[in-house]
RNA sequence: CGGGGCGUAGCGUAGCCCGGUAUCGCGCCUGCUUUGGGAGCAGGAGGUCGUCAGUUCGAAUCUGGCCGCCCCGACCA
């Protein structure tokens, strides 16, 4: 059939090409580098605004609008930050274009006097406003969200993991004190990690990124890591401490309650819809995709099996109060009585497209009471009675997402390897995984290694025992393990 | 930026070496029969072959330029 897919064992990274565009994710657009958001997909990222909005509502944020376009100028006023981004900044140099002998051109007397950089990140232009928005302490917390797009001008591109423009959320909070920041760079990196356990259901590492991986322009940058199916890292999030870097950069001052001057501490803090290739390489099969039911647009289908209009009005009438109990309970139905499309087709496309149940319900079981459920995780199917269904759906749906997180868990354990030498550390990375393995904590070993390699350090777990040990690469003493990995 | 691939109907492709106005599958439309894992039969619609130029009586096919996208590497969330 068309709509076959590759299978990962194969080739993984065709089959997530294929899966994406098949099961009606995303697909690529008219501009390099740039996607599509099909509904399919951005009804799953629309999931994950949701409950992430959530969560950074509860812990006291509020949302905001910045603008699109940051002055070149800006860009200067922090080192780092600037060497971090100057290399994939898009940037508008004109305002107007006009007709030609060669069609429509750009004008070149609507030069801009100052160009404006499209935002990879948008902690300049923030800063700039919050300079006028802090005068005391008593100003402080400013504890602002912002859902916005940015642009990225990579060389290489990937559906989700990878586009030139993204959607993300980027938080920016600015406070009186330096624990008070550290709290909140900490306190955001549990929210992630907790949006991507219960959520997302995938587990992940939380760690401390080393210099060589740190964010431009933050004294700290604090990650959570999954591991993916093809044994491969992605880091799902990332949450920093900014110390006074842009207040400095940006001349914030604030008086304190001793009434003496002093720059505001600052962290920001992403995820962004790369978080949808992660979902996708952690849960989906050869048959497509799988969702987990938190986020799953629509939680159970319901297939009706019939003959004629009689039959189907047979069976709406048992269906249609049940899609509306399933709702009161907080599930999302849909029943799919499409005659277009016979049922065998309509078994096939939610497979693929990853929808975590399905009741499938005909003559038969109209005359047993009963009714036939399926569930994506295991391909399992069973059929049980009609009597109190929206319960055991109930039931079920906690127990695909408990069961994706715990395949993923397993997976990840599975594939984290403890190594001692510079030899068994090289076999480990063959097999794809996590690698804990101890560092001498120097950036030019850890270049190295990644050029002997291609795996970098992807954190410093939060929490690690200490332990003696001896560098890998080195030889030199190491007071504990780090961990590394190949990474997208 | 280097290497590779591709551009032919909505999608996926054959044809190109060896020039003669385009193949097949899926999808789409109509009708009938069907409906518990991507239905069957019959009929039908749909194409400036990426683009510009050249060679030729004649170009999807040969030559040159241009454009675009994808994949693999160096940079990055």
């Amino acid at each position: 059939m068309s709509k076959e897919l590759g299978t990962r064992a194969d080739d993984f990274s065709k089959w997530y090409n294929e899966l994406v565009v098949k099961a009606d994710l995303a697909e690529h657009s008219a501009v390099k580098g740039c996607m599509v958001i099909k509904p399919h997909g951005y009804a799953i990222w629309e999931k994950m605004q949701q409950a992430l909005d959530t969560m950074f509502k509860d812990t006291g944020h509020v949302n905001a609008y910045f603008p699109l376009f940051i002055p070149k100028s800006f860009f200067s006023k922090e080192a780092n930050h600037v060497e971090g981004f100057a290399k994939e900044c898009a940037v508008v140099t004109h305002y107007r274009l006009k007709n030609s002998e060669n069609g429509i051109v750009v004008d070149p007397d609507a030069k801009l006097e100052e160009e404006l950089i499209v935002r990879p990140t948008s902690e300049t232009i923030i800063w700039n406003t919050y300079r006028g928005w802090i005068q005391s302490y008593r100003d402080l917390p400013i504890l602002v969200n912002q859902w916005a797009n940015v642009v990225r001008w990579e060389m290489r591109t990937r559906l989700f993991l990878r586009t030139t423009e993204f959607l993300w959320q980027e938080g920016h909070t600015a406070h009186a004190t330096a624990e008070e920041a550290i709290v909140e760079t900490k306190q955001m990196l549990e929210v992630y990690a907790d949006f991507a356990e219960n959520w997302l259901a995938v587990p992940v590492l939380k760690g401390v990124k080393t210099a060589n991986e740190r964010f431009a322009g933050a004294l700290d940058t604090y990650c959570i890591e999954a591991m993916l199916q093809d044994g491969k890292a992605l880091q799902a999030g990332t949450s920093h401490f900014l110390g006074q870097n842009f207040a400095k950069a940006f001349d914030v001052k604030f008086t304190n309650k001793e009434g003496k001057l002093d720059y505001v501490w600052a962290t920001s803090w992403g995820v962004s819809t790369r978080l949808m290739g992660a979902l996708v390489m952690s849960h989906s099969d050869d048959n497509g995709l799988v969702i987990p039911p938190k986020l799953a647009p629509v939680q159970v289908v319901i297939v009706p099996i019939y003959k004629g209009v009689d039959g189907l009005d047979k069976i709406s009438e048992i269906v249609d109060p049940l899609v509306k109990k399933l709702k009161q309970r907080g599930i999302s139905a849909k029943y799919d009585k499409r005659d277009t499309h016979r049922p065998g087709w309509k078994f096939a496309e939610y497979e693929l497209k990853g929808i975590p149940m399905r009741m499938a319900i005909g003559e038969r079981d109209l005359e047993n009471g009963t009714v036939e459920l399926a569930r994506r995780d295991t391909l399992s199917k069973e059929t049980v009675p009609l009597e109190n269904i929206e319960q055991k759906i109930e039931e079920l749906l906690v127990d695909i997402q408990q069961n994706l997180y715990n395949r993923a868990l397993k997976r990840r354990e599975e594939s984290t390897h403890i190594v001692n030498t510079y030899e068994e550390f090289k076999q480990a990375l063959e097999k794809g995984g996590f690698v804990s393995a101890h560092w001498d904590g120097t950036p030019e070993t850890e270049q190295k290694i990644k050029e002997e390699t291609k795996a970098t350090i992807r954190c410093i777990p939060l929490n690690n025992p200490q332990e003696e040990g001896k560098c890998i690469y080195s030889g030199k003493a190491s007071a504990e393990r780090v961990m590394f990995a190949i990474a997208y």
